[in-house]
DNA sequence: GCGGAACGGTTGGACGTCATACCTTCGCCC
DNA sequence: GGGCGAAGGTATGACGTCCAACCGTTCCGC
């Protein structure tokens, strides 16, 4: 991991010279969207570091704390994609992995036997809760913003998803 | 891509749940990291749409930029990998990529024998023009917010990367 | 000066994501 | 009720990211 901490704002930077340029109006969301993806990089690293020796990753973990959530404990592999927003062959993939890990076996659906159901072993259950106990204590709890700026963040991206058609 | 939309925000669901397991100090805090990668994760499908029949990416694109204003339109790979904060694997694979599309050539560095320098070739240059001027008709310039939520995240977030060792 | 530490880059492997193509099963409509 | 399109999953392959290990080069301290 490079945990180089650079002399100055590089993303500062960038928008000056795209303001030079003559993008003006392209620069400020230029900025905003370099930001988002490297302040998402900088928190999945931090995340995975969490999870390494747990031998999860987030996208593993998430799907994880979905199951832990939905009551029966399963849920078809289509539903798990459009809950998480990504493409089939990445929740089929992630499944795969789960399961051999012991903690997530493939059911067949009661009545529908084109879809496979999910299912929470008990080793997984335990597993996701060891993972929510670590990541609250060591990220969630402070993510590295002050109480007021998260809510104005969870806002602003609340309006940012819902227009980019996220719910 | 899958381009569903859900009838409800699953972050907004997920952090009820967490308030409901008496997680509710970390609840803010792991809704705001959750957002963030959603958003990073949509942003980059309308990104890589855009520049997908120009055979970029936007990790290739951002290192095309990089070369561009770097007024002798050559870095080190080392220069590259710690002003994008990627991992020197990443940059080897980049530039490999790069070459084989003729957008740039390993040279050596003047006096050091272990660096290589990437340098922009005319197309390399001529192709990030034309990228960054499709981003900015059709993402940059609409991002999805009103110009003062873009502010407000271009400063919330350049705190949370100033505070995680970015720069 | 010389020997070991540090640096720059590459390689190989793991994982996540997507696109495309394909198979099975379901559902609907004529 | 038969057929055809849609839906659920999987396989394959491309790309990006990281880690661990490695090689050659440079730097530095004794």
């Amino acid at each position: 991991m490079p945990p180089n901490t650079l002399p100055f704002d590089p993303i500062a930077q960038a928008r000056r010279r795209w303001e030079d340029e003559g993008w003006g109006d392209a620069a400020p969301g230029m900025a905003a969207v370099t930001s988002i993806m490297r302040t998402q990089q900088l928190l999945m690293r931090r995340i995975d570091e969490q999870l390494r020796d747990l031998e999860l990753t987030f996208a593993r973990y998430e799907l994880l704390m979905l199951l832990v959530f939905s009551q029966r404990g399963a849920l078809p592999l289509s539903g798990i994609g459009s809950r998480l927003q990504v493409h089939p062959a990445s929740v089929t993939s992630a499944v795969d992995r789960l399961e051999r890990q012991g903690l997530v076996r493939r059911i067949p659906h009661e009545t529908d036997r084109r879809t496979k159901l999910a299912e929470l072993t008990a080793a997984g259950r335990s597993l996701a809760l060891t993972a929510s106990e670590r990541l609250n204590r060591t990220v969630f709890a402070d993510p590295g913003l002050p109480p007021d700026e998260v809510e104005t963040l969870n806002e602003i991206l609340r309006g940012l998803r819902h227009r980019a058609g996220d719910f």
